[in-house]
DNA sequence: ATCTTTCTCAACCTCTTGGTTGAATAAGGT
DNA sequence: ACCTTATTCAACCAAGAGGTTGAGAAAGAT
């Protein structure tokens, strides 16, 4: 279901300069020609790092004449995190059980030891 | 930098199959041959995949005879966690700012209204 | 109409990724 | 010693990612 949606922002975050759009990005709407700016590489490469970041849902974009301003989609992060923080409570938690599990092994033990020197 | 780190772990986690291993690791520690047992593809094809999550720094491993016990390294996710939100913050306090500066100006026309009025 | 700016499309190249199979290694079990 | 189990290494392959350059499209500016 999301699977896919979920592939393509993680792939999407995955690159240093898709992260460096997303972090300019996330200081307000800025055009392909500005995205590329601080990098070395041409803007045709910058415009499809923004196509990549799109087709994920994570930035969206308006006209304004030649422009095409670039806007951050920020709820879509949300997904993310959402199936991180999952796993990560979850082996949480387990560690938490595990935890207590080997306290109660260990009065246990304690136990038997007093049951033995009685 | 951490920039490398975060790449890694966010190409880890891009891959379905992958996530699939970390959800499994996260209800309880399993060797690969376990890993693999509900995917349709060799076991090598799963051991690559928790090579990636090692060295990513998602997985650890320990040794029992044959078998090598993958475990879920959960504290990684907060990396991860920790950048998404930090820029899912920023882009909310601007959009905050912005629909404030909004108010503001709409304030200030209806002021305006009213002296032309007098 | 023509020129300029901004951006995308198309073709190409190289390196990486995810998969395969077959052989090798590691550690027990008999 | 020999066989079995669990895992990895090595070589290979097809497809994709990220980069390039060159041409084309979209929308103003003169």
């Amino acid at each position: 279901m999301n699977e896919e949606r979920l592939s393509a922002v993680f792939a999407a975050l995955a690159d240093p300069t898709r992260r460096g759009i997303v972090a300019r990005l996330a200081t307000g709407d800025a055009t392909v020609g500005e995205l590329a700016a601080p990098y070395d590489v041409s803007v045709q490469a910058i415009s499809k790092h923004v196509k990549v970041l799109e087709e994920a849902g994570l930035v969206s974009r308006s006209r304004d004449a030649q422009r095409r301003p670039c806007h951050l989609e920020a709820d879509v992060l949300d997904l993310m995190t959402g199936w991180i923080e999952r796993y990560r409570r979850q082996a949480e938690e387990r560690f938490q059980r595990l935890d207590t599990l080997l306290a109660e092994l260990q009065q246990g033990q304690d136990d038997t030891r007093e049951g033995a020197a009685s």
